[in-house]
DNA sequence: CTGAAAGCGCTAACAA
DNA sequence: TTGTTAGCGCTTTCAG
């Protein structure tokens, strides 16, 4: 409450160069002084790879606590060319997919001695470039980001130089769940099954019986997005089949899309006995506006969604889905980039994805 | 796929010092050699606080882009005494409450020029600790740790510790969602109305008739659980009534946590009918527990949660709840550490609590 | 085993 | 308006 300006008596307190000033933390040569040796001393005792008479690191070691010194990690890396440090770029934490990711990233950082710098783009490629520039100005060793890419030229020139910048600085870019940016680009790609996704969904569905099936998502500009609308495709072609145009609807990755696309397919009078939605918060506001219509799932409505979030458990009759192994996309992407030791340049891993069979699909008997 | 290493064709690629190196990335000198100026000419272009010639600074700027050159933010937070940079420290971001701060937490730091360093502690105290050390050694601007504290001295004596260390770093520590460290210790601290939450939702079930009310949650240890029990006394003692010691259950604030106490509630054969769930999560896992049981809700059993997480409102029924601003607590969070010429050293902000009125806990006829 | 000296890349006096 | 000179705090040769 009232500030003790009498002072003095706080222990280990270091020295005050001038009176109120903030931003006065002690340095190695403070410690050394303390310690009765030179700074070099200090350091190698910081570092610990390096051979210090026990008694003399017993000595730097207590003035340190004496004095609460810590490290700037800012001049250990102007010495060194890297900060120890994973950027992990993403359009936004509160989304679950992305949390799930973040999570993987977060933790593999740590288990390999790194910080991880979190940036939000909300959706803007201008922000992406921009915060990619400041992670390269912070040395990262490693650049993540995560989210459909776009399909703009200028954009993936600008990505493309980055990739080739951070090389030269000894970093990584590192892509996930992004197409890679072509032959020669030296950045790693972490992604997953799109389409096999969405290809063994459509056919789990058709195979229940189900002649019109509703796309929802977001169909243009993305990539994940082609490429599931591709696997949807392919699964029907197989059959013989090919999807009604009308049934594919073009919107946002959000529940209140798949909300409003489901009430406004109701209303169009379309037939459809099925709805796969391009992402579980899709299908979570499809199941709302179907409940709301008065429309049995999976007895009238069969629902699929896709990401397997945890959410997809909630949500009543629980959601079929695909599974994306989100902390696995995150853990590979910082692994990968640290340690490209292996493969080419171009490295391009693709994790497996699966159906997950709940009650929004189940058809009565199974 | 196949390296060119004819290279000399590629453009703009500065100057390489070893072959095959990496980690040489161009500095201000570089750039004042190719503009024919001084390097502090550069930095003041770099700058942009500073007079310098319309032609010198044109000339020194293609240069830049004709290097490709980005500064190094460690040797320029080396002179400064910050990097720019606020620390977020929390248990998991996969959370939904603790992504949401989050996202306040990065919005807020990037709305006013600052990095966000995310670092996660999954309930580990001593992580806690070493991270907020390690955030002293990058000289963070502020250090925002949230969650629930541990009643544990030499935890609480350690943070003490940090907060005078950032502060005489010209640093700050933010506690949001915790209590205050105590009187004097120079600490942010950002809360919410746990107590007035409960006691207002305790209020709510009693005056729907409710007199048997569960309270399932994280009981001992966490500060916040305390409050909360608090207001959910407090209520019953306004009406002359008491809680039966029989319905509170101690557990942890997880979904499956919720799941098994509202089983094992069932099975024991106490009567109650109405259940207060610590948080949005265990409440869902309340709501699965009790519809495997074959009680509706509200009807046999009313159903609260706690914290206003997306979740609440897709679980089916709607999940009657207190709100909490997270957003808002993260946003504060960053504004009170970075500008605190307002109040004392000790500044303590509580946000409001209210309760959202959804189906779990419509009484018929309402 | 320890100290002295140089320098990482940038900024900020102080001169010119 | 611009250049010169000194460091910021640490690591790292190179001597001793």
């Amino acid at each position: 409450m009232t500030r003790t300006n009498l002072g003095e008596g706080d222990r280990t307190v270091p020295k005050r160069t001038g009176p109120g000033a903030g931003g006065d933390a002690s340095t190695v040569r403070d410690v050394a002084a303390r310690a009765g040796v030179s700074a070099s001393t200090v350091s190698r005792v910081l570092g610990g790879t390096y051979p210090v008479a026990a008694a003399t690191r017993a000595r730097v070691l207590r003035a340190m606590r004496e004095l609460d010194y810590v490290v700037n990690a800012h001049a250990r890396a102007l010495g060194g060319a890297t900060n120890k440090t994973v950027a992990f770029v993403v359009d936004d934490v509160t989304g679950p997919f992305y949390a799930h990711i973040a999570r993987g990233v977060e933790e593999q950082a740590a288990a390999e001695g790194r910080l991880c710098m979190l940036c939000t783009t909300h959706g803007d490629p201008q922000r992406v470039l921009a915060v990619v520039e400041t992670m390269r100005e912070q040395r990262a060793d490693a650049v993540i980001v995560v989210g459909g890419a776009w399909d703009d030229k200028a954009y993936h020139q600008r990505m493309t130089h980055f990739a080739h910048a951070l090389d030269r600085a000894g970093s990584r870019l590192v892509l996930v769940g992004r197409p890679p940016l072509g032959p020669g680009v030296p950045a790693t790609v972490v992604d997953y099954d799109n389409e096999g996704g969405a290809f063994a969904m459509t056919t789990h569905l058709l195979s229940g019986g189900h002649r019109r099936i509703a796309y929802l998502g977001r169909i243009s500009g993305l990539s994940t997005s082609s490429q599931r609308i591709r696997g949807f495709t392919r699964a029907h072609e197989l059959l013989g089949l090919a999807p009604d145009p009308e049934l594919i609807m073009d919107g946002a990755f959000t529940r209140s899309y798949g909300y409003r696309a489901a009430h406004a397919l109701l209303a169009s009078g379309r037939e459809f006995t099925a709805v796969f939605a391009a992402t579980d918060m899709i299908a979570a506001g499809v199941v709302q506006a179907l409940r709301e219509a008065g429309r049995r799932i999976p007895d009238d409505i069969a629902v699929a969604g896709y990401d397997d979030i945890p959410l997809a458990k909630d949500v009543h009759p629980a959601l079929t889905t695909v599974n994306v192994p989100q902390e696995e996309l995150g853990r590979s992407a910082v692994r990968l980039a640290l340690h490209r030791t292996e493969l080419a340049d171009s490295q391009h891993l693709v994790l497996g994805t699966h159906v997950v069979l709940r009650d929004s699909t189940r058809r009565p008997g199974d």
